[in-house]
DNA sequence: TTCTAAAATTGAGTCAATTCTGTTTTATGG
DNA sequence: CCATAAAACAGAATTGACTCAATTTTAGAA
């Protein structure tokens, strides 16, 4: 039987999640010390990090939750889009923009964007770097359905369109958390502004 | 007289850079310990504080020497451009990409990259951003040449499209840094791919 | 040349993430 | 029910970036 001991493990991976995620929101992430986590956690400094391999992962996981949450409320954006390309790729970025401050502060996103770059290939990393693509593919996914629906040009190279448009939002989402007083409707309308020289391009 | 005083200045500084460049290429940026920097350029770890608010900051100054070599490169493209537009976005982005290694290493860049979204204020964080505005412009100002050559439609939004191919890149350019394996070649025809979108809307 | 205030340097000390080693808890075979 | 190995835990020790109070060096006036 696996009882007892992964009942345990699940509890406290759940209880330093809890702890760290409050933390985070209260004291910032450079402000919360793994010291505090643990001992808000109920458990060791030791136990800590044989859970995640650093303070950067526990973020991740926290970061995890966020984007996959977003990744399904899209999803119903894709299945029924509003019926003119414009709106329905503002419609999808609207969705990620708004939710994007849910549960993790402009700073907690600094940091975890930073983490990302900074260890490409520690856990949270490649985990960051698949959300990235997952995101990615929702976007193309909304482009072929766009197709299918005849609103977009049957020539037009999906793939690459919805990695420009991707890498245009992100970049653009990057210089918004990295500026307090940026607004998250300024951004959607300079994305707007960016994305209508597309829309022109490929709409029918 | 600013003699002694401000030679004595400038000649920490440049040991300093020298200490750290030729440290970050062998051991890496984490590798590189503030202990070892200083006595390699022969100074206190007090001192080298004095100069640079943090270790950051030392990358930072490299990363700046870096760029703006580039963007020196890039100013004869905007002058007298390739006469297609597809081949003159081609070519300063090229310029930009193959002269991306010359001094920094992959490392060196995530690293770089990771601190300006960690410390959007920090020295080093305002330097950053105000390096990719400076390219920014850059890659307005050939769009704007290109319009008055009569290659590019002139009711096209210069400003937005400039950030649009911009922001491509620059996220592309993150993705390639991040990914050991990832080549230029592979990258730069990613990214004509991507731009292939943009020149057919754009060119006249 | 000598003196003094300002500027710069120094390196031991602080702080927080991460590692490491000994101890405790759990699962399981006899 | 007990013994034992494996898994998990605890917290003291380590490490490296950064700070700060004391000391040294410089510029310039007398």
């Amino acid at each position: 039987m696996s009882g007892l001991r992964a009942r345990q493990k699940a509890d406290r991976h759940r209880r330093i999640i809890e702890a760290a995620a409050e933390l985070f929101r209260e004291a910032g992430y450079e402000g919360a010390k793994i010291e505090t986590i643990a001992a808000q956690a109920e458990v060791s400094v030791g136990t800590i990090y044989n859970y995640y391999q650093n303070k950067g992962d526990i973020l991740g996981a926290i970061v995890s939750l966020e984007v996959n949450e977003v990744l399904n409320a899209g999803q119903g954006v894709v299945a029924r889009p509003p019926a003119n390309v414009g709106d329905a790729l503002d419609t999808l970025i609207g969705i990620y923009i708004e939710h994007s401050l849910h549960y993790l502060s402009k700073e907690m996103w600094r940091q975890a964007m930073a983490i990302s770059t900074q260890l490409p290939d520690s856990p949270f990393g490649q985990a960051y770097t698949a959300l990235d693509r997952a995101l990615t593919e929702q976007i193309r996914a909304l482009i072929a359905r766009l197709q299918v629906l005849g609103l977009v040009r049957q020539d037009i190279d999906g793939a690459a369109l919805g990695e420009l448009i991707f890498n245009n939002m992100n970049m653009m989402f990057i210089e918004f958390v990295k500026s307090d007083e940026a607004r998250i409707a300024e951004l959607r309308a300079a994305i707007r502004r960016q994305n209508r020289i597309l829309v022109a391009a490929i709409a029918v």
